[in-house]
DNA sequence: AAATGAATAAGGCTATCGTCGAACTATACT
DNA sequence: AGTATAGTTCGACGATAGCCTTATTCATTT
């Protein structure tokens, strides 16, 4: 498992358009600072600033597995948190599918990708980071509190698209309980958006799309992001 | 899913203390030349066997990429056969396990090997190629008869092994209703075996095998082979 | 306003990468 | 032996990575 989270973050790395920022990402995720890292790894913090803001464009690979090999270490002497958290989503099933994007999306991009439709007042502004497909009826029967920090995953700046919505109702009400926001709610393949749904993500402040593509065309879609 | 494995592929390439040899071995999976992958990135085949070698001990990510999508660019125009296999070994919920033998291994000795005790009137004569450990409820509920052909993976002289069997009757007849026959069936602690799929199994005559192995024997018995 | 901590930007230097081409090696075939 | 194909080795060179130091910027706290 650990070795899988590891090939994943060095993966994103070494794909991305923007190594810089993928490693910044993922430094957050594990709440580390540039320094703890660059100490850690016995360089200097600049060092580490430099990588991220995409100094280097194409950082060696043996510099990408030490990198990744201290994010993962100083987890585990943290305590194992974000490790934890991974290993646990593997295993949630009313989490049907989660990514996180190499690079953040702007929200508009994301909403045109999957023919979204805002159903909210809540205009787009800030990025998605990454997106949570939940089958909501299983989310809705199986998952507690604590459930919905899996959800988030590394980070809430994402969209949570809930399939297998009647009204939608359930899942608003849900995310008003949490204290974590996402970025934004889509609704796949609605029966019909009740009313207080709107409401809900109004009084939120988080954009809520529906968007009718097949579940096939949804998923390409989002890879492709 | 093409996402994914290009992250698995890069993030092995990162995380390896050889990165060259590691190229090497994704090279080859795609059965691809030295000439034909330089050729497509244009650069000299020189190149490809220095990075292969090992000459260049931390190549940059930005290589790597172009590696990566490069294999998958040249596997999709060949028909993407390589990232079919990988494709169906994911989605495939119903296949728990699968593995081709390395040479073919005795019928007897592996129906031994796995402690297994033959309900059939067939005996042992041919070899089994290889392998399929098959979640029987889901395989019934969510295979067609295309999906049959992922079982049999790339031969159909292979054990299937279907665990979670009750009677063994569904799977008796799914397999008496596909045209291609496997080595054996094996099924992984039945409550009982019905009297009909004995009969099926001695009508297509192909062995019907129960272990009362557990699961984590069984599997280490399979891969020791 | 001043202090503190974290991050950024930029100049600079050495080591290494990315790539070329030529020469060589190994294998198979005629 | 000669030819063809695939791969290897190595010298060389321009570009960039890996890293340092220093000065500056930014955000927060006192």
């Amino acid at each position: 498992m650990k070795m899988e989270l590891k090939e994943k973050i060095a993966g994103e790395i070494s794909l991305s358009e923007e190594p810089g920022v993928t490693i910044r990402k993922w430094r957050e995720a594990f709440a580390l600072s540039q320094q703890e890292l660059a100490e850690y790894l016995g360089i200097s913090p600049s060092v580490i600033s430099d990588y991220e803001s995409g100094r280097r464009k194409s950082p060696g690979v043996a510099t990408v597995k030490r990198i990744v090999d201290a994010l993962i270490e100083l987890d585990e002497k943290a305590g194992g948190r974000i490790l934890k958290r991974y290993q646990s989503e593997k295993q949630n099933k009313a989490i049907l599918s989660m990514k996180e994007f190499p690079v953040p999306v702007p929200t508009k991009k994301f909403v045109s990708s999957i023919k979204g439709k805002n159903l909210s007042k809540v205009s787009f502004e800030s990025d998605v980071h990454g997106y949570t497909v939940i089958d909501s009826l299983r989310a809705i029967t199986s998952l507690d509190s604590s459930d919905y920090l899996k959800i988030y995953g590394w980070s809430s700046q994402r969209a949570l698209i809930f399939t297998g919505v009647k009204y939608g109702r359930s899942p608003m009400v849900a995310i008003r309980a949490h204290p974590l926001k996402p970025a934004m709610v889509v609704f796949h393949e609605p029966e019909r958006v009740d009313d207080l749904a709107v409401k809900l993500a109004n009084l939120e402040r988080i954009p809520l799309v529906v968007t009718d593509l097949s579940m096939q065309k949804l998923i390409e879609r989002l890879e492709a992001l």
